[in-house]
DNA sequence: CTGTTAGCGCGTTCAT
DNA sequence: ATGAACGCGCTAACAG
């Protein structure tokens, strides 16, 4: 009951285990895992050893015999964000029943931040890497030194890899058509970046949704902003004051607290005044009152795919092309978009 | 530019290096590492060549070898919830500016999975884990295998190990008195579980407000729920029916969720019909119109701590008594709570 | 089915 | 200042 040992308490090992169920350590390692050949009783009679002993393997000393190892690097832009959140518990829950580890990493959308965790990675030799890219060579990088990576939510550049994207253009076209079909035609959209798949997506939906109706859209109407709330609330000022929009379309969830925290500011009354409608779905848009009109992503299940479709690469399982996922989003429509105010 | 070997291209080692550069590999360790003996000029061309070979050095045998690893275990029960999410973000953020990485376990708050992750941790050989513990051993289990373990938010059982809590007493304590404050005499409190410090400290500050005020509580205002949104939002109809309360305060951010959505329900005017306060503030709670009065539990500094000290305690920079580092919450006041209404 | 041998990649002795 | 030898804990080969 004491235990309580100053030195870091050197844990068995199998030849612990060995030495005191009477065999040889590499029959402690076979018996311990379900494959290779032992006996049951030698099987048990070690099993039950390594069980009083509290004996635990090594994974250190394993992977770098065999080679291999089961933990997973996963590199995000902000946890804070409820979609990176959302999307890495996706990934940690498929990881975690197949039996690997999720080693986290916030890169806080930096380039030089993402690559020199990339390093680290592959220093820890994980058997992949899921990530939110910013960085153009980071997945290169991480393919040359024979490490699979697959792209959650967006693609840079050309790099052919693997990928899991929300089908972006789709969901923003017909979010932009919904609010088409209430009537609008002055719908301002707030958007931080058009680099990414991410941007080029919803922008491009945007877009096709106006052609489809015939409605020439007025270029002033797309205003790029920052990646943060306030930078998306000054542009929403801009919308209003300069703009005459009837609504306002947020490129994501960070962008349209910026939106609403203006639209309150002004007491602005949604829909009537204003209408609102965002690209990603977060609890918040469910709770304020109107409810937010979104496109849900489905965020943990894009999560999912991505570990899955790893994984499956790692075990081979896959032909050698390149896979990309598309994960199809789903308009919600709560009270936040409204038929357009007359003029 | 092909790099399209099949095989996992396995990469250059301090052999490879020391091959290249024309020394030993022990020259190429001590080159590479700050520390150690090595002339400038050999310490430069080795550090070139590793540099051209695109060396990595190698975790695994790195520590396996000096027995010692930089990796840090984080168990929390629910990544989705901000809480937590924030949480595991400060912790991040301070391991990965110290040269440490995270590895991430959502444990959904099942003892089960808890002990269950903790026993791979500890085969990963982490230098020490940061714990939202719900099994009582777990702690235990892990510090008898020499690594340090933090416990985060809550403190279970008696174990006796290092912590970094909010004071959730005086945070409850606080916001009670807050609506007391308002003429509120029949506050119904929404509460999961009274086990943890958390629950008991909360439920405690609530007494502590009463009594204060010389106010005989009823208990059954006192509502045990279960953890999540719907049980709170059945909890706060009985509240609401039975009860004849004039404010609810909910012990956490996601029996908020369900006390207000019945509010909004039943269109019941906050403040003016019914207030209502939280423990735990997150974002949305500023979003909603009225905004949420809450406690900051200033989440993400917790994270912090939990990393400082356990890196500290790695570091034995630390006298051996166990440090319990309380965090001050502090009271937000927003539009939800007003005037109690008049009899 | 089992034991023996060897070595994953590295850092740390000890010699020189 | 540098190289040779050894071993961290484990498992893939090979015998038997």
């Amino acid at each position: 009951m004491t235990g309580d040992s100053r030195k870091p308490a050197s844990r068995p090992t199998v030849q612990d285990v060995a030495r005191e169920a009477g065999v040889s350590p590499s029959t402690v390692s076979r018996a311990l895992h379900t494959r290779g050949y032992a006996s049951r009783e030698v099987r048990e009679r070690v099993q039950e050893v390594a069980q009083r002993l509290g004996y635990v393997p090594n994974h250190m000393a394993r992977n770098l015999r065999s080679r291999t190892s089961t933990a997973i690097g996963v590199l995000i832009s902000d946890l804070r964000n409820p979609f990176y959140a959302d999307l890495a518990a996706g990934v940690e829950e498929v990881l975690r029943s197949e039996g690997h580890q999720m080693i986290l990493v916030n890169d806080n959308g930096d380039p030089d931040e993402e690559m020199h965790a990339a390093e680290t990675l592959l220093a820890m030799q994980v058997a992949g890497v899921i990530v939110t890219p910013v960085a153009a060579g980071c997945s290169k990088m991480l393919q040359d030194n024979g490490i699979h990576v697959v792209c959650a939510d967006r693609r840079l550049g050309r790099n052919g890899c693997d990928a899991v994207l929300s089908d972006n253009k789709a969901g923003a076209q017909e979010l932009t058509e919904h609010l088409i079909g209430l009537g609008h035609e002055r719908i301002g959209l707030l958007i931080d970046e058009t680099k990414w798949s991410t941007g080029a997506g919803r922008l491009s939906g945007f877009r096709a949704a106006h052609e489809h109706a015939g409605i020439d859209l007025d270029e002033d109407l797309i205003v790029y902003t920052s990646f943060d709330a306030e930078a998306a609330r000054e542009s929403t000022r801009e919308l209003l004051n300069d703009h005459h929009v009837t609504a306002i379309l947020s490129a994501n969830n960070v962008l349209a607290q910026g939106a609403l925290a203006e639209i309150k500011h002004r007491k602005l009354r949604i829909p009537h005044k204003i209408s609102l409608a965002a690209y990603d779905d977060v609890p918040w848009m469910s709770l304020v009152q109107p409810g937010i009109t979104t496109v849900d992503q489905h965020t943990v299940d894009i999560g999912r795919s991505c570990a899955q479709l790893l994984l499956a690469r790692i075990r081979d399982e896959l032909p050698a092309r390149h896979r990309t996922i598309r994960v199809a989003p789903r308009l919600i429509v709560r009270g936040s978009t409204g038929p357009a105010p007359r003029k």
